[in-house]
DNA sequence: TTTGAATAGAAATTCAAT
DNA sequence: ATTGAATTTCTATTCAAA
């Protein structure tokens, strides 16, 4: 089930404003996904998220932006 | 010097891997800032750094990708 | 290999204080 | 406005287990 987890992290993640992997078991939960902190822990290296500054000063999780970077401009020289 | 310090905290973490603000605090003070945790933390915020996965699996304060994004592509839609 | 419980470790915030 | 000490909160890892 691992896969299926990570994919719908991906899809909350993106969808809504996480700031803690608390809240994000939650949603998970909500969902139908029965795991743990140990294991979102483990899912949000995988996928390479970062913890980022919001606009309204908070935290969230997110897409490493040097993961999508190639999207929006293939071409870029990247670091 | 809060200026001069988290100007200082970007030339760090830009010339080498910082895996945690503890680190970077020795970095600091090797550089004669003398600081504490609890303020580092907040320049991290405020420079807006996050923690990302190294390729060797590790961690690294970076600057957010989305924050450099429009040096190397200016006419990127973002998100 | 993947997971959870427990723990260790790291980071954010509180609360004075300046 | 900025900071440090202490604390709380959050996250990563360990260690056993399946």
């Amino acid at each position: 089930m691992k896969n299926v987890r990570q994919s719908e992290i991906l899809n909350i993640v993106q969808s809504k404003d996480i700031d803690t992997q608390e809240q994000l078991l939650e949603e998970l939960r909500t969902r139908g996904f029965t795991t743990t902190q140990a294991t979102i822990s483990r899912d949000i290296k995988e996928l390479r998220l970062v913890k980022e500054l919001t606009g309204s000063g908070g935290y969230r999780y997110a897409v490493g932006a040097k993961d999508v970077l190639h999207i929006g401009c293939p071409s870029a020289q990247h670091f």
